[in-house]
DNA sequence: CAATTTTTATTTGTCTGACATTTAAAAGTC
DNA sequence: GACTTTTAAATGTCAGACAAATAAAAATTG
């Protein structure tokens, strides 16, 4: 195994270093579990030293590219993605590119149903017991009168998430997770209406019923409602800000 | 601005580090194009020296989180997470999340079009005559008789990812990038069975054609056959691999 | 005085060398 | 043979230095 770098180049040593290992990474050069050279002889390798080979394993860390190992044994890794960090990277990202880009509620809200509403199909025909008794479980969390409003919204995208597990597709799960869970700061501007609750109970219990008997078309229809209730919402806090009576 | 790191952790300072930073920015107690202190007082701030305060930086680095400039008014400041850095961030993690979990090939294309189909409906609807014009080119381009798998297979990606496109709506744009380009390595193993050819490019043109009339259901129908006829070569392979003639 | 050039201060980028800590294997001991 | 101790290798952290880039300040010049 040889990488090099281009010694042209403009760019920090330690972004150089670290792209050639994560394209080794990707073309399959390095496998999963592989161990990498230590860091000394990775230093001699690109003719660099021992902080600058480190600061590019950082950021190959940062990525969950590979882990590390203290001890005789030790060492740097090529680490398995597994799908739990994947989503839990793009929730990240969701949520800082939302929040970074002022992004127009309906648009961030049209992406979330389109996407869900996909699931839906899926959902209906296969959803386990378990996860119809997760979403039943959050229904009753939501309709406690004690219930503080994150802790609505934080039910609210375990009952979604619930939904969208529910098309037992690991990689429409993985896709999903930043449409759902980084929807949740947006949702929260809204939430605080609190006489929605009622009203969002109750097309959460329609979505369970229809997923109960398996009825796609109506657990789509839910969903739409659901939309529609939910930029209407939107729509009446903004108005509401406009002219604040 | 003050941050603070647990003592008591047990995990890298640097990572320590990295995440009071990025807690800080999720938070919005940065903002964006703030400017950071520079590497000396952080290291004053959390008590730890230099190159552990840079490692923390190239991990924030790594997520497109900060950037850094040299010189007398240089430093790290917080990057606006742009929708083209978390689109490429996406497509990496989604490229090796399916690589590296040898994700069933009929899972991966089911989640594809699933979301595919999602854009579709708006797409017919609001699909610029610009994007219809790029799908034309790509279709055109994928007719050529001497153009190599990869080049078909990237045309392929283009086609698609202008109907995503079409559909008006960034984030949804962001969330399918993962979908429709990591696929194409998987597809790659597909495609070399050339005589598939013709069929996909009948069934692009059944797509162009819906989208310029603006026919949702048309679009869908052929999204459908696309992805029925792609799982069926998927088969094909796997059992020509079974029992190699 | 205005334009240009030079200097200077600040900040990141990189290097060297050292020590601390963790860990597993090797060596030693009973 | 089982247990303890030692050792070696690796990452984690630190201190201090110099290089390079950059913009502002100062000096120079027409």
């Amino acid at each position: 195994m040889t990488m090099k770098i281009d010694p042209q180049s403009s760019a920090d040593l330690s972004a150089q270093i670290a792209q050639a290992i994560r394209d080794a990474i990707i073309s399959g050069q390095l496998i999963v579990d592989e161990r990498l050279p230590s860091e000394s002889e990775l230093a001699d390798q690109f003719k660099v030293s021992r902080p600058t080979v480190r600061e590019a394993l950082k950021r190959l860390a940062a990525q969950s590219l590979i882990r590390t190992q203290r001890g005789a044994t030790g060492g740097a890794f090529v680490n398995r993605l597994s799908f739990e960090d994947a989503y839990s990277q793009q929730v990240t990202t969701s949520t800082l590119l939302l929040s970074m880009n002022a992004v127009n509620f309906d648009t961030a809200c049209e992406a979330r149903y389109a996407l869900e509403r996909a699931c839906a199909p899926l959902s209906a025909q296969r959803r386990t017991a378990d996860q119809l008794a997760t979403m039943r479980a959050e229904i009753f969390r939501q309709a406690q009168p004690g219930l503080t409003d994150e802790a609505f919204c934080a039910s609210d995208v375990a009952f979604h998430r619930a939904l969208v597990d529910g098309a037992g597709n690991p990689v429409l799960s993985y896709q999903l997770a930043g449409a759902v869970e980084a929807m949740q700061p947006l949702m929260n501007m809204i939430t605080f209406t609190a006489r929605s609750r009622e009203q969002i109970i109750a097309l959460h219990t329609a979505i369970a019923d229809a997923l109960e008997t398996q009825d796609a078309r109506k657990v789509d229809a839910a969903l739409v409602k659901l939309e529609v209730y939910t930029r209407q919402l939107a729509q009446d806090v903004a108005e509401k800000r406009r002219k604040p009576a």
